[in-house]
DNA sequence: CCGCATCCTCATGGATACTG
DNA sequence: CAGTATCCATGAGGATGCGG
Protein backbone atom coordinates (compact mmCIF):
# COMPACT_ATOMS: atom_id res chain seq x y z
CA UNK A 1 0.00 0.00 0.00
CA UNK A 2 2.96 2.33 0.03
CA UNK A 3 1.60 4.03 3.16
CA UNK A 4 4.48 4.25 6.27
CA UNK A 5 3.94 3.70 9.55
CA UNK A 6 6.67 6.75 9.97
CA UNK A 7 7.45 5.54 12.86
CA UNK A 8 11.45 5.06 14.35
CA UNK A 9 10.99 1.59 14.78
CA UNK A 10 12.46 -1.35 13.46
CA UNK A 11 9.05 -3.82 13.73
CA UNK A 12 7.89 -0.83 11.77
CA UNK A 13 10.23 -0.23 9.19
CA UNK A 14 10.03 -3.95 8.61
CA UNK A 15 6.29 -3.77 8.06
CA UNK A 16 6.71 -0.70 5.82
CA UNK A 17 8.39 -3.08 3.04
CA UNK A 18 6.79 -6.41 3.84
CA UNK A 19 3.56 -5.73 5.78
CA UNK A 20 1.63 -4.70 2.78
CA UNK A 21 -0.69 -7.90 1.76
CA UNK A 22 0.62 -10.66 -0.28
CA UNK A 23 4.35 -9.28 -0.03
CA UNK A 24 5.21 -12.11 2.47
CA UNK A 25 4.04 -14.51 0.39
CA UNK A 26 5.87 -13.47 -2.36
CA UNK A 27 8.79 -13.59 -0.79
CA UNK A 28 8.01 -17.04 0.55
CA UNK A 29 7.74 -18.74 -3.19
CA UNK A 30 11.02 -17.19 -3.72
CA UNK A 31 12.89 -18.33 -0.66
CA UNK A 32 12.12 -21.73 -2.80
CA UNK A 33 13.51 -20.74 -6.29
CA UNK A 34 13.14 -17.69 -8.55
CA UNK A 35 10.22 -17.67 -10.41
CA UNK A 36 8.88 -16.32 -13.51
CA UNK A 37 5.78 -13.88 -13.22
CA UNK A 38 3.39 -16.45 -14.17
CA UNK A 39 4.32 -19.11 -11.95
CA UNK A 40 3.96 -16.63 -9.32
CA UNK A 41 0.28 -15.92 -10.10
CA UNK A 42 -0.25 -19.75 -10.13
CA UNK A 43 1.87 -19.78 -6.92
CA UNK A 44 -0.43 -17.01 -5.41
CA UNK A 45 -4.35 -17.78 -5.77
CA UNK A 46 -6.61 -15.13 -5.70
CA UNK A 47 -3.79 -12.26 -5.83
CA UNK A 48 -4.77 -9.44 -8.99
CA UNK A 49 -2.20 -8.98 -12.09
CA UNK A 50 -1.48 -5.16 -11.18
CA UNK A 51 -1.63 -6.27 -7.69
CA UNK A 52 1.30 -8.53 -7.93
CA UNK A 53 3.22 -6.24 -10.76
CA UNK A 54 2.63 -3.62 -8.12
CA UNK A 55 4.20 -5.40 -5.27
CA UNK A 56 7.06 -6.61 -6.96
CA UNK A 57 8.06 -3.22 -8.38
CA UNK A 58 8.16 -1.83 -4.67
CA UNK A 59 10.40 -5.27 -3.38
CA UNK A 60 12.62 -4.29 -5.97
CA UNK A 61 12.85 -0.54 -5.35
CA UNK A 62 13.48 -1.63 -1.54
CA UNK A 63 16.02 -3.85 -2.28
CA UNK A 64 14.08 -7.51 -1.75
CA UNK A 65 14.06 -8.60 -4.60
CA UNK A 66 15.56 -8.11 -8.32
CA UNK A 67 14.19 -8.51 -11.81
CA UNK A 68 16.22 -9.94 -14.34
CA UNK A 69 16.27 -11.86 -17.76
CA UNK A 70 15.64 -15.31 -17.64
CA UNK A 71 18.96 -16.96 -18.99
CA UNK A 72 17.51 -18.73 -22.42
CA UNK A 73 16.48 -15.23 -23.27
CA UNK A 74 12.85 -15.50 -22.82
CA UNK A 75 10.73 -13.31 -20.19
CA UNK A 76 11.80 -12.31 -16.86
CA UNK A 77 12.53 -13.87 -13.54
CA UNK A 78 12.47 -12.77 -9.81
CA UNK A 79 15.00 -13.60 -7.64
CA UNK A 80 15.88 -12.64 -4.04
CA UNK A 81 18.65 -10.19 -3.10
CA UNK A 82 20.64 -11.71 0.31
CA UNK A 83 19.11 -9.54 2.51
CA UNK A 84 15.39 -10.71 1.15
CA UNK A 85 16.22 -13.75 1.95
CA UNK A 86 17.49 -13.46 5.32
CA UNK A 87 13.28 -12.60 5.30
CA UNK A 88 13.21 -16.99 5.75
CA UNK A 89 13.58 -16.58 9.53
CA UNK A 90 10.76 -14.74 10.04
CA UNK A 91 8.93 -16.53 7.53
CA UNK A 92 9.92 -19.94 9.06
CA UNK A 93 9.01 -18.19 12.99
CA UNK A 94 5.00 -17.31 11.66
CA UNK A 95 4.82 -20.84 10.02
CA UNK A 96 5.64 -22.20 13.41
CA UNK A 97 3.37 -20.09 15.65
CA UNK A 98 0.43 -20.62 12.82
CA UNK A 99 0.52 -24.64 13.42
CA UNK A 100 -3.11 -24.49 15.93
CA UNK A 101 -4.85 -22.71 12.66
CA UNK A 102 -3.77 -25.76 10.65
CA UNK A 103 -4.30 -28.59 12.68
CA UNK A 104 -8.72 -28.62 11.24
CA UNK A 105 -7.61 -29.20 7.97
CA UNK A 106 -8.33 -27.23 4.46
CA UNK A 107 -11.99 -26.56 4.77
CA UNK A 108 -11.89 -25.63 1.36
CA UNK A 109 -8.98 -23.65 0.88
CA UNK A 110 -6.43 -23.86 -1.98
CA UNK A 111 -3.34 -25.93 -1.66
CA UNK A 112 -0.24 -25.44 -3.52
CA UNK A 113 2.56 -28.40 -2.60
CA UNK A 114 5.18 -25.86 -2.72
CA UNK A 115 3.84 -24.39 -0.10
CA UNK A 116 5.25 -27.83 2.11
CA UNK A 117 8.65 -26.89 0.90
CA UNK A 118 9.61 -24.53 3.68
CA UNK A 119 6.80 -25.43 6.23
CA UNK A 120 7.29 -28.97 6.60
CA UNK A 121 11.70 -28.01 7.58
CA UNK A 122 10.39 -25.22 9.67
CA UNK A 123 8.32 -27.73 11.75
CA UNK A 124 10.47 -30.62 11.62
CA UNK A 125 13.23 -28.46 12.61
CA UNK A 126 11.94 -27.64 16.04
CA UNK A 127 10.00 -30.76 17.08
CA UNK A 128 10.27 -34.05 14.99
CA UNK A 129 12.70 -36.42 16.55
CA UNK A 130 14.17 -38.29 13.81
CA UNK A 131 17.49 -40.92 13.56
CA UNK A 132 20.23 -38.69 11.97
CA UNK A 133 20.12 -41.22 9.13
CA UNK A 134 16.57 -40.77 8.02
CA UNK A 135 15.17 -39.67 4.48
CA UNK A 136 11.88 -38.88 3.66
CA UNK A 137 10.92 -38.05 -0.34
CA UNK A 138 7.24 -36.45 -1.03
CA UNK A 139 6.07 -36.83 -4.51
CA UNK A 140 3.22 -34.04 -5.59
CA UNK A 141 1.97 -35.08 -9.05
CA UNK A 142 5.36 -34.02 -10.54
CA UNK A 143 6.62 -32.43 -8.03
CA UNK A 144 9.37 -34.94 -6.31
CA UNK A 145 10.97 -33.68 -3.25
CA UNK A 146 13.46 -35.43 -0.32
CA UNK A 147 13.51 -34.43 3.02
CA UNK A 148 16.93 -35.38 4.51
CA UNK A 149 17.91 -35.15 8.63
CA UNK A 150 21.11 -32.58 8.76
CA UNK A 151 23.16 -32.17 12.23
CA UNK A 152 21.37 -28.98 12.25
CA UNK A 153 17.84 -29.66 11.26
CA UNK A 154 16.01 -30.73 8.40
CA UNK A 155 16.59 -29.89 4.58
CA UNK A 156 14.47 -30.12 1.82
CA UNK A 157 15.33 -30.11 -1.84
CA UNK A 158 15.58 -32.48 -5.18
CA UNK A 159 15.20 -35.76 -5.44
CA UNK A 160 18.67 -37.31 -5.74
CA UNK A 161 19.11 -40.46 -8.29
CA UNK A 162 19.26 -43.09 -5.41
CA UNK A 163 16.56 -45.39 -4.57
CA UNK A 164 13.93 -45.49 -2.07
CA UNK A 165 13.09 -47.98 -0.16
CA UNK A 166 9.41 -47.83 1.11
CA UNK A 167 6.45 -45.93 -0.65
CA UNK A 168 3.32 -44.81 1.27
CA UNK A 169 0.88 -42.59 0.26
CA UNK A 170 -0.94 -39.76 2.12
CA UNK A 171 -2.94 -36.73 2.17
CA UNK A 172 -1.19 -33.04 2.21
CA UNK A 173 -3.70 -32.84 5.77
CA UNK A 174 -1.70 -35.89 7.41
CA UNK A 175 1.56 -34.88 6.31
CA UNK A 176 1.00 -31.30 7.89
CA UNK A 177 -0.28 -32.94 11.34
CA UNK A 178 3.18 -35.31 11.03
CA UNK A 179 4.90 -32.04 10.71
CA UNK A 180 3.63 -30.39 13.37
CA UNK A 181 3.61 -33.53 15.86
CA UNK A 182 6.03 -34.69 18.20
CA UNK A 183 5.95 -37.73 16.66
CA UNK A 184 9.29 -39.65 14.86
CA UNK A 185 8.03 -40.69 11.07
CA UNK A 186 8.06 -44.35 12.38
CA UNK A 187 5.58 -43.76 15.08
CA UNK A 188 2.99 -41.38 12.61
CA UNK A 189 3.67 -44.40 10.07
CA UNK A 190 2.41 -46.98 12.60
CA UNK A 191 -0.22 -44.90 14.58
CA UNK A 192 -2.00 -44.41 10.89
CA UNK A 193 -1.04 -41.17 9.95
CA UNK A 194 -0.04 -42.27 6.85
CA UNK A 195 -2.44 -43.53 4.55
CA UNK A 196 -2.71 -45.86 1.58
CA UNK A 197 -6.25 -44.38 -0.17
CA UNK A 198 -6.23 -42.11 -3.24
CA UNK A 199 -7.10 -38.42 -2.87
CA UNK A 200 -7.49 -35.91 -5.31
CA UNK A 201 -3.98 -34.30 -3.85
CA UNK A 202 -2.45 -37.45 -3.12
CA UNK A 203 1.07 -37.50 -1.65
CA UNK A 204 3.69 -40.36 -1.81
CA UNK A 205 5.89 -40.57 0.98
CA UNK A 206 8.39 -42.38 0.79
CA UNK A 207 10.74 -43.41 3.81
CA UNK A 208 14.35 -44.76 3.28
CA UNK A 209 17.12 -45.62 5.36
CA UNK B 1 -9.06 -6.40 7.72
CA UNK B 2 -10.59 -9.57 8.09
CA UNK B 3 -10.17 -10.52 4.79
CA UNK B 4 -8.82 -14.08 4.36
CA UNK B 5 -6.22 -15.07 2.20
CA UNK B 6 -8.05 -18.43 1.91
CA UNK B 7 -5.13 -20.43 1.42
CA UNK B 8 -4.79 -24.47 3.09
CA UNK B 9 -0.97 -22.90 4.81
CA UNK B 10 0.81 -22.15 7.49
CA UNK B 11 2.03 -18.57 6.16
CA UNK B 12 -1.18 -17.48 4.60
CA UNK B 13 -3.27 -18.31 7.46
CA UNK B 14 -0.44 -17.07 10.28
CA UNK B 15 -1.42 -13.59 8.15
CA UNK B 16 -4.50 -13.93 8.19
CA UNK B 17 -5.00 -13.22 12.28
CA UNK B 18 -1.73 -11.15 12.45
CA UNK B 19 -0.80 -9.63 8.30
CA UNK B 20 -3.29 -7.20 9.14
CA UNK B 21 -2.16 -3.09 9.33
CA UNK B 22 -1.15 -2.39 12.82
CA UNK B 23 -1.78 -6.11 14.18
CA UNK B 24 1.72 -6.97 14.94
CA UNK B 25 2.22 -3.47 16.39
CA UNK B 26 0.00 -4.02 18.95
CA UNK B 27 1.02 -7.76 20.02
CA UNK B 28 4.73 -6.17 20.21
CA UNK B 29 3.16 -3.30 23.09
CA UNK B 30 1.33 -5.85 24.78
CA UNK B 31 4.70 -8.46 25.10
CA UNK B 32 6.19 -5.77 27.20
CA UNK B 33 3.27 -5.87 29.49
CA UNK B 34 -0.22 -5.81 29.83
CA UNK B 35 -2.09 -2.35 28.56
CA UNK B 36 -5.28 -0.21 28.92
CA UNK B 37 -6.70 1.07 26.16
CA UNK B 38 -5.60 4.42 26.23
CA UNK B 39 -1.50 2.90 26.65
CA UNK B 40 -2.21 1.21 23.40
CA UNK B 41 -3.23 5.11 21.56
CA UNK B 42 -0.10 6.40 23.13
CA UNK B 43 2.06 3.72 21.75
CA UNK B 44 0.96 3.66 18.16
CA UNK B 45 0.90 6.67 17.16
CA UNK B 46 -0.93 7.40 13.57
CA UNK B 47 -3.51 4.70 14.71
CA UNK B 48 -7.45 5.41 14.70
CA UNK B 49 -8.98 4.88 17.41
CA UNK B 50 -11.80 2.65 15.62
CA UNK B 51 -8.89 0.94 13.65
CA UNK B 52 -8.05 0.15 17.60
CA UNK B 53 -10.76 -0.78 18.54
CA UNK B 54 -11.63 -3.39 15.37
CA UNK B 55 -8.31 -5.14 16.04
CA UNK B 56 -8.56 -5.54 20.06
CA UNK B 57 -11.78 -6.89 18.69
CA UNK B 58 -10.51 -9.13 16.26
CA UNK B 59 -7.57 -10.42 17.85
CA UNK B 60 -9.92 -11.21 20.95
CA UNK B 61 -11.72 -13.21 18.92
CA UNK B 62 -8.54 -15.28 17.13
CA UNK B 63 -7.00 -16.01 20.43
CA UNK B 64 -4.21 -13.94 20.66
CA UNK B 65 -5.08 -11.24 23.51
CA UNK B 66 -7.91 -11.64 26.30
CA UNK B 67 -10.10 -8.36 27.44
CA UNK B 68 -10.17 -8.26 30.89
CA UNK B 69 -11.13 -5.73 33.94
CA UNK B 70 -8.10 -4.26 35.74
CA UNK B 71 -7.53 -4.74 39.21
CA UNK B 72 -8.63 -1.92 40.86
CA UNK B 73 -11.82 -2.17 39.48
CA UNK B 74 -11.18 0.54 36.43
CA UNK B 75 -11.31 0.07 33.18
CA UNK B 76 -10.66 -2.52 30.68
CA UNK B 77 -6.98 -4.32 30.26
CA UNK B 78 -5.71 -6.15 27.62
CA UNK B 79 -3.31 -9.53 27.87
CA UNK B 80 -1.80 -11.48 24.98
CA UNK B 81 -2.60 -15.31 25.49
CA UNK B 82 0.02 -17.40 26.12
CA UNK B 83 -0.21 -18.21 21.77
CA UNK B 84 -0.18 -14.54 21.44
CA UNK B 85 2.89 -14.15 23.17
CA UNK B 86 4.71 -17.06 21.05
CA UNK B 87 4.66 -13.97 18.56
CA UNK B 88 8.04 -12.86 20.70
CA UNK B 89 9.69 -15.16 17.87
CA UNK B 90 8.57 -13.73 14.46
CA UNK B 91 8.38 -10.56 15.69
CA UNK B 92 12.10 -10.69 16.91
CA UNK B 93 13.03 -11.73 13.65
CA UNK B 94 11.39 -9.01 11.96
CA UNK B 95 13.57 -6.31 13.98
CA UNK B 96 16.50 -8.47 13.38
CA UNK B 97 15.93 -8.14 9.63
CA UNK B 98 15.21 -4.73 9.45
CA UNK B 99 18.78 -3.63 11.21
CA UNK B 100 19.28 -1.81 7.07
CA UNK B 101 16.95 0.02 7.55
CA UNK B 102 17.38 1.86 10.91
CA UNK B 103 21.15 2.63 10.13
CA UNK B 104 19.93 6.02 8.72
CA UNK B 105 18.49 7.44 11.51
CA UNK B 106 14.75 8.94 12.52
CA UNK B 107 14.19 10.94 9.82
CA UNK B 108 11.28 12.93 11.49
CA UNK B 109 9.80 9.40 12.33
CA UNK B 110 7.97 8.87 15.96
CA UNK B 111 10.13 7.39 18.20
CA UNK B 112 9.08 5.69 21.95
CA UNK B 113 11.64 4.38 24.01
CA UNK B 114 9.08 1.00 24.42
CA UNK B 115 9.77 -0.12 21.27
CA UNK B 116 13.58 -0.29 22.67
CA UNK B 117 12.55 -2.94 25.17
CA UNK B 118 12.30 -5.52 22.66
CA UNK B 119 14.58 -4.35 20.01
CA UNK B 120 17.73 -4.06 22.05
CA UNK B 121 17.59 -7.87 23.63
CA UNK B 122 16.79 -9.27 20.14
CA UNK B 123 19.40 -7.45 17.82
CA UNK B 124 22.02 -8.04 20.90
CA UNK B 125 21.49 -11.98 21.57
CA UNK B 126 22.62 -12.44 17.69
CA UNK B 127 25.06 -10.03 17.42
CA UNK B 128 27.15 -8.66 20.74
CA UNK B 129 29.52 -10.08 22.63
CA UNK B 130 29.35 -8.69 26.10
CA UNK B 131 31.03 -9.79 29.13
CA UNK B 132 28.06 -12.36 30.86
CA UNK B 133 28.14 -9.92 33.90
CA UNK B 134 27.58 -7.02 32.47
CA UNK B 135 24.58 -5.10 33.05
CA UNK B 136 23.69 -2.17 31.25
CA UNK B 137 20.67 0.79 32.72
CA UNK B 138 18.94 2.62 30.32
CA UNK B 139 16.57 5.78 31.33
CA UNK B 140 14.12 7.62 28.70
CA UNK B 141 12.72 10.41 30.90
CA UNK B 142 10.70 8.30 33.38
CA UNK B 143 10.89 5.13 32.17
CA UNK B 144 14.17 3.05 33.99
CA UNK B 145 15.22 0.07 32.52
CA UNK B 146 17.77 -2.24 33.12
CA UNK B 147 19.61 -4.63 30.14
CA UNK B 148 20.93 -7.81 31.89
CA UNK B 149 23.27 -10.32 29.91
CA UNK B 150 22.22 -13.83 31.00
CA UNK B 151 23.66 -17.26 29.90
CA UNK B 152 20.66 -18.13 26.74
CA UNK B 153 20.86 -14.18 25.54
CA UNK B 154 19.94 -10.41 26.74
CA UNK B 155 16.84 -9.42 29.15
CA UNK B 156 15.36 -5.93 29.46
CA UNK B 157 13.55 -5.14 32.70
CA UNK B 158 12.67 -3.12 35.07
CA UNK B 159 16.19 -1.67 36.94
CA UNK B 160 16.61 -3.11 40.13
CA UNK B 161 16.94 -1.31 43.15
CA UNK B 162 20.97 -1.77 43.51
CA UNK B 163 23.00 1.45 43.04
CA UNK B 164 25.03 1.87 39.07
CA UNK B 165 28.67 1.98 38.48
CA UNK B 166 28.87 4.44 35.88
CA UNK B 167 26.59 7.31 33.63
CA UNK B 168 27.02 8.43 30.52
CA UNK B 169 24.36 9.50 27.65
CA UNK B 170 23.37 8.81 24.12
CA UNK B 171 20.79 9.26 21.50
CA UNK B 172 18.31 6.46 20.76
CA UNK B 173 20.30 6.47 17.33
CA UNK B 174 23.11 6.10 18.86
CA UNK B 175 21.77 2.82 21.16
CA UNK B 176 20.32 1.74 17.96
CA UNK B 177 23.63 1.39 15.82
CA UNK B 178 25.36 -0.41 19.43
CA UNK B 179 22.75 -2.78 19.27
CA UNK B 180 22.98 -3.75 15.48
CA UNK B 181 26.71 -3.55 15.53
CA UNK B 182 28.87 -6.48 16.41
CA UNK B 183 31.10 -3.90 19.00
CA UNK B 184 31.22 -4.79 22.82
CA UNK B 185 29.51 -2.26 24.80
CA UNK B 186 33.11 -1.19 26.56
CA UNK B 187 34.30 -0.63 22.44
CA UNK B 188 31.37 1.92 21.77
CA UNK B 189 32.15 3.44 24.13
CA UNK B 190 35.36 3.87 23.70
CA UNK B 191 34.75 4.95 20.26
CA UNK B 192 32.49 7.80 20.93
CA UNK B 193 29.53 5.80 19.47
CA UNK B 194 27.78 6.95 23.11
CA UNK B 195 27.79 10.91 23.87
CA UNK B 196 27.72 13.08 26.33
CA UNK B 197 25.36 15.78 25.08
CA UNK B 198 21.88 16.63 25.39
CA UNK B 199 18.88 16.22 22.89
CA UNK B 200 15.30 16.01 22.97
CA UNK B 201 15.43 12.39 23.06
CA UNK B 202 18.05 12.31 25.60
CA UNK B 203 19.16 8.65 26.81
CA UNK B 204 21.19 8.04 29.34
CA UNK B 205 23.20 4.84 29.29
CA UNK B 206 24.58 3.35 33.32
CA UNK B 207 27.22 0.72 32.70
CA UNK B 208 28.05 -1.23 35.94
CA UNK B 209 30.03 -4.87 36.55
C1' DC C 1 1.23 -17.60 -24.89
C1' DC C 2 3.83 -13.91 -21.29
C1' DG C 3 4.09 -9.62 -18.67
C1' DC C 4 2.07 -6.43 -17.42
C1' DA C 5 -1.28 -1.58 -17.61
C1' DT C 6 -5.96 0.42 -17.31
C1' DC C 7 -10.50 0.78 -15.74
C1' DC C 8 -13.98 0.02 -12.55
C1' DT C 9 -16.39 -1.22 -8.20
C1' DC C 10 -16.47 -1.78 -3.48
C1' DA C 11 -14.40 -2.94 0.95
C1' DT C 12 -11.02 -1.06 4.13
C1' DG C 13 -8.16 2.46 6.33
C1' DG C 14 -7.79 6.98 8.44
C1' DA C 15 -9.22 11.46 10.56
C1' DT C 16 -12.42 13.77 13.24
C1' DA C 17 -16.37 14.35 16.11
C1' DC C 18 -19.08 12.56 19.47
C1' DT C 19 -21.06 9.57 23.44
C1' DG C 20 -22.05 6.45 27.73
C1' DC D 1 -11.65 6.53 29.82
C1' DA D 2 -13.01 3.58 26.26
C1' DG D 3 -14.65 3.35 22.78
C1' DT D 4 -18.85 4.63 18.34
C1' DA D 5 -20.40 7.05 14.43
C1' DT D 6 -19.55 9.32 10.32
C1' DC D 7 -17.36 10.78 6.24
C1' DC D 8 -13.91 10.54 2.87
C1' DA D 9 -9.61 8.83 0.62
C1' DT D 10 -7.36 4.82 -0.82
C1' DG D 11 -6.24 0.11 -1.69
C1' DA D 12 -7.96 -4.62 -3.12
C1' DG D 13 -9.69 -7.47 -6.59
C1' DG D 14 -11.93 -8.60 -11.02
C1' DA D 15 -12.24 -7.83 -15.97
C1' DT D 16 -10.18 -6.49 -19.90
C1' DG D 17 -6.75 -4.75 -23.18
C1' DC D 18 -2.37 -4.72 -25.42
C1' DG D 19 2.41 -4.90 -27.06
C1' DG D 20 6.08 -8.34 -27.65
Amino acid sequence: MNRSYDLYDGLARALDVVGDRWNLLIVRHLLICPARYRELIDGLPGIATNLLAERLRYLQTAGVLERRLAGAGNGVEYTLTPWGAELRQPIESLIRWSTPLMINGANGDSFRPEWLILSIPALLDARVKVRPSATVGLEFGDLLLQLRATRSGFDLGPLDGRSLEATVRTKPAHILDLAAGTLTLSDARALGLIELDGDESVVRAVFSA
